[in-house]
DNA sequence: CCGCGAAACAGACCGACTGTCGGTCTGGAA
DNA sequence: TTCCAGACCGACAGTCGGTCTGTTTCGCGG
């Protein structure tokens, strides 16, 4: 690679790194291009000239997001033999990472309203709902035509555990009733 | 009602009957407080007068829409008797309306990250899910230190597929869905 | 009937923000 | 060495949310 593509990558990773910190702490709206500005050092210009907007950079940081997350999932179920089981262990260790403000805030609240629900729902299909539908249907739980809208109910139903967990009152029990409700729309293991 | 009062009333009435037009159709951000104002042909210190901010509006549309719904929720179970099947019926009424793009992106898309989770949550707390909460403790489906999680991870689900009827192939299949879904986790019937 | 307080309304104004545009600098190919 | 594309710069325009200082209008006690 040469020394100027280097240089925009590495431009463009400290900017998505300070961006999405700020995205998290302060949300899409309270977070201001200039503040981003600031703290990376960079010129208006430059920042422009990398992403077409505001929401561009969001769309970027929210990318970034989810790569990680996917990975930690993937990480957490390998080894794991029994589809059911990789299922559950999947769908927990998901409640967890999104226990993280930074996933919380930028994935399951900001993302939906930034970039209208679409282009979230498309961003989500090639990372945390795409593995869910697969391991749903490598589990043959539930019918094969209701897999893609069971799978979509069941993320809905687990990101918002996660929420919950912020809330208080504990992991434990977001925990336990996730995978009673997990176990019930599983049905009865065979 | 004095005469003052009652034109106090109509004003808000007026203004959060097109500030949720406009908030529908271009979302929160989308739409400027000028755009209510010109349409409205209010002046901007009226405006400010009745609501402290663009978000406290927006509370109010939120809360106008979620009573409306709620209304029509207990209608639509008026005379069902088993407190299962009105969950039921309830949970497919709320699917229907949430269909309307209007209840869709102030409710379900901007409202969590315009008011937070937080306000968000305490407003669907008087409304949709204070009654699905309600409910689902009528059916005794689901043990009792769980009710108030799967509530939620069930109102998530449900308004995931509301959001899923808008991106197309129908209301029947993602009502089929639901179902499905629902008495999976209400489990058999007694 | 008068006048006073308060609510409703008006609109100029301010600071902050996003996005644009012409221009500069530099790495690397020709 | 020449030259261009891409990285970067910063002044600027336009928009927007929110504030502030009046002005009008209604209700009510004197």
């Amino acid at each position: 690679m040469s020394l100027r593509a280097q240089r925009g990558v590495a431009t463009r990773e400290k900017v998505v790194a300070i961006a999405r910190r700020l995205f998290a702490e302060h949300g899409y709206e309270g977070t201001s291009i200039e503040a981003v500005l600031h703290e990376s050092g960079l010129s208006r210009g430059a920042l422009y000239h990398h992403y077409a907007g505001k929401d561009a950079l969001f769309e970027a940081v929210l990318e970034a997001v989810e790569a990680e997350v996917g990975r930690a999932i993937v990480a957490s179920v390998r080894g794991v033999e029994d589809p059911r089981q990789a299922l559950v262990t999947g769908c927990l260790e998901w409640m967890r990472l999104a226990g993280d403000p930074v996933v919380r805030r930028i994935v399951l609240i900001d993302a939906p309203s930034v970039l209208g629900w679409e282009r979230w729902r498309a961003m989500e299909e090639r990372y945390a709902f795409g593995m869910l539908k697969a391991a749903l249907q490598a589990a043959r739980a539930v019918p094969e035509e209701f897999t893609d809208l069971h799978a979509h109910m069941l993320l809905a139903a687990i990101n918002e555990s996660a929420l919950l967990v912020a809330r208080g009152g504990g992991p434990e029990a977001a925990e336990a009733a996730l995978e009673d409700f997990l176990r019930r729309v599983l049905g009865p293991t065979p």
